[in-house]
DNA sequence: GAGGACTTAACAACAGCATGACAACGCCGC
DNA sequence: GCGGCGTTGTCATGCTGTTGTTAAGTCCTC
């Protein structure tokens, strides 16, 4: 799952970012508005968490350019009052959930995994394909009964394979949807986590290579 | 994501082509309208970021060529002149973007992933026939529910005998659709090819061939 | 049964991918 | 702070499946 997280104060951002990121989101980070709009451009994301306070382009702002697009990502505003007028406004410019600071940081886990889950092409709770089992809330991966450890990368990796199942992922859209940002485009770590993914995963084989096109749950 | 690169300036035209690259783009070159036609029938692309004024077929041409087709590439249209009437004219024509040289190389890549991103899905229907449901954006074939692992030259072969079906493709009017233009001639590779394919279908045959005229789905 | 047209098997070349070893990094307990 | 541990990315190397080719085999027609 790829998040953006838009948020002046530098210091909470990279906490939000580094919370989400142990959850096995690829997180990227902007601290205005335009920066945002700029890698809202870049990249197709699932959710942004978006604080209201912002320098420049005002949060409502860059929520209404978001909601106006066709494919667009859920929106979670953050904000720092908490007078009730502002959830009305917030909701009525398109936020597609909103939470007042200072909040729980396991409540915004949770919130971001709910919207989510809210998409459109929305995600199951629980995802099911060939013998395999994934709760990607809680984390948890069964194969025939048997649990699965995983770290966060192949976690993701899995997750994403299983909802394109029966579809092919390749290298470079895999790179996309599990790495953040700063991946190098030349890097052969993909193929390396799935490599790792199907030791754990064990026999019978469960992801199928198609060479030149990518990856498959068989 | 697939670019191709129009512009006369061969100095520049590398210049581009290589920042792009290093975005993990594959990008293709043309220096002037009729190469840029050539390519654009031989490869489907993405984005074309066009230079208005080329020798030979003029950048409007080029880009009304472009914009006339149903499956079309953006047209992000690069030109010297900056007076304000370029851009209407060259919006009316169909270009999607606009970008007056000079340009900051960083806009330019930041248009070119706009445009992308902006490109409607072709959603050709999934193709079907005979027992056989094949949908080419997810790279999905499947008989009687049974999915079928193809390679990448398979599939092109399927796919062009269901989009031409219930027609006839002979050998070399597959060589020009499914192999490229430098492909030999007097190659035997279709042919082996369609065997192969045969094999993965299983049974019953659904590939017929009649002598003289070629293959279609019986 | 001779000839043409297609099919098939076997092989070699190649690209793309898999894999093992290693290094860097952060995390944890002590 | 230090050493152990697991995760992640990089690199070099080896392997595997795909692809095009050749040549032998099959089928049909005349």
């Amino acid at each position: 799952m790829r998040v953006l997280v838009v948020e002046d104060d530098h210091a909470l951002a990279e906490v939000i970012a580094e919370g989400l990121r142990d959850q096995g989101m690829a997180v990227d980070l902007a601290h205005d508005g335009l920066a945002a709009a700029a890698k809202l451009d870049l990249a197709s994301y699932d959710v942004v968490v978006l604080d209201r306070d912002l320098p420049g382009l005002h949060g409502d702002t860059v929520c209404q350019m978001i909601t106006d697009r066709a494919a667009r990502p859920m929106v979670l505003m953050l904000t720092a009052a908490s007078a009730p007028g502002d959830r009305v406004s917030g909701l009525t410019l398109g936020a597609d959930d909103y939470l007042a600071k200072p909040f729980h940081f396991p409540e915004l886990v949770l919130r971001v995994h709910a919207l989510a889950r809210r998409k459109p092409d929305a995600r199951p709770r629980t995802l099911r394909a060939a013998g395999i089992e994934l709760d990607p809330v809680r984390r948890i991966a069964v194969r025939d009964g048997r649990q699965l450890v995983l770290s966060v990368k192949e976690f993701a990796v899995l997750e994403a394979l299983l909802r394109t199942s029966p579809g092919f992922l390749s290298a470079e859209t895999l790179l996309e949807q599990v790495w953040d940002e700063n991946a190098d485009r030349f890097t052969n770590t993909v193929a390396v986590t799935i490599g790792r993914l199907r030791r754990k995963l064990g026999d019978p084989p469960l992801i199928a290579t198609t060479p030149g096109i990518g990856y498959h749950i068989a």
